[in-house]
DNA sequence: TAAGATAAGAGGGACAT
DNA sequence: ATGTCAGTCTTATCTTA
């Protein structure tokens, strides 16, 4: 009845990135993930729920009713060809009913109604959550921001938002929800590179999730930003430590609000590459963090003339 | 070839009507 | 609700060193 679907563990046991074969996996100090620095795969995570994907999404809803509805046979077994109970209160002979029938009868239709929208709900909820765990499983993001993205999208569903968009798109506006608010590094870009819905309709579907479900997110920090880059361009340690110390006097100087985090990230590893003389083109860097060079070429400027550096 | 400059266009937030 | 405005980012093209 219930088939677990196991979720794939890499095997890790030889300290070896199962993606590029690279051995330096390195520990993220904050989530608790051990992530390749060469190509950013996330090898391993510190997630207590490894066990089927039902059971993933069952602790926001510990004291709901809903939780005990069967998940999948529930949705099958009837294809809208079901028995539908009339509200007739006459016999197969046209006979009155007595009234303790004619109660059941209203109780029983009652639940049939009921049946019915909670299975178009689970039906819902079960392509989402496929779509969510296939979108996690692309941008390599562990299993508790996939349950943070199962749970903005079931209270998306709950609220009524998802009727008239795309499946799709709210599950995928649900993932980088759930990264915006773990401050998870990952661009709406990438999010939405490995979805079928378009870029524009995720963020659209994002926005309206963060406006309806009133949700408070941490405003995105360029920091975080400068290890992802780093690590794709296998730039040293100093030189991340640099940026970070150029994206912090910028954040002092209030120059950082309105940019993109992304931006602003390869600017100031660019401004700390250019201070080594260790060249590496804005091209190279633009290719890696997802923006143009133009961008890297204007928060560049701003960067330079904020912070009074000639480079 | 890398980097800088410039222009046009898209999309969204703030604010007024 | 709709329109306007300033600001950001992108794409494209040309110039400079």
């Amino acid at each position: 009845m219930l088939k677990a679907r196991t979720q794939e563990v890499p095997d890790i046991s030889k300290d070896r990135c199962p993606e590029c074969g690279s051995d330096s996996l390195i520990e993220d100090y904050e989530l608790g993930e051990v992530v390749c620095s060469n190509c950013g795969l996330v090898v391993k995570v510190n997630a207590l729920d490894n066990g089927p994907e039902w059971r993933a999404f069952s602790a926001e809803e510990r004291d709901s009713r809903s939780r005990v509805g069967v998940p999948l046979s529930f949705s099958i077994h009837d294809k809208g060809l079901s028995t539908v109970i009339e509200q007739v209160n006459k016999d197969a002979l046209g006979r009155e009913l007595p009234l303790h029938t004619r109660i059941e009868m209203l109780r029983l239709r009652k639940w049939q109604i009921r049946s019915r929208i909670h299975s178009s709900m689970e039906r819902n909820l079960s392509q989402a959550m496929a779509e969510i765990d296939r979108l996690s499983d692309k941008v390599h993001v562990p299993a508790s921001i996939k349950e943070e993205a199962a749970l903005v999208y079931r209270k998306a569903l709950e609220r009524g938002l998802v009727r008239g968009r795309s499946i799709t798109a709210i599950a995928a506006a649900s993932l980088y929800a759930a990264c915006r608010l773990t401050e998870t590094p990952r661009t709406l870009k990438e999010i939405a590179g490995v979805c079928l819905a378009k870029e524009k309709d995720v963020a659209r579907c994002y926005r309206l999730l963060v406006k309806e479900l009133e949700l408070k997110m941490p405003i995105a920090d360029p920091v975080r930003c400068v290890p992802k880059i780093a690590s794709r361009l296998q730039i040293s340690e100093k030189i991340q430590q640099m940026a970070v110390e150029i994206l912090h006097e910028c954040q002092k100087r209030k120059i950082a609000s309105g940019k993109d985090p992304m931006g602003l990230a390869s600017a100031a590893i660019y401004i700390a590459l250019c201070l080594e003389s260790e060249k590496r083109t804005q091209k190279e860097i633009a290719k890696v963090a997802g923006v143009t060079e133009v961008t890297i070429r204007n928060r560049y400027n701003g960067l330079r003339e904020a912070l009074g550096l000639e480079v």
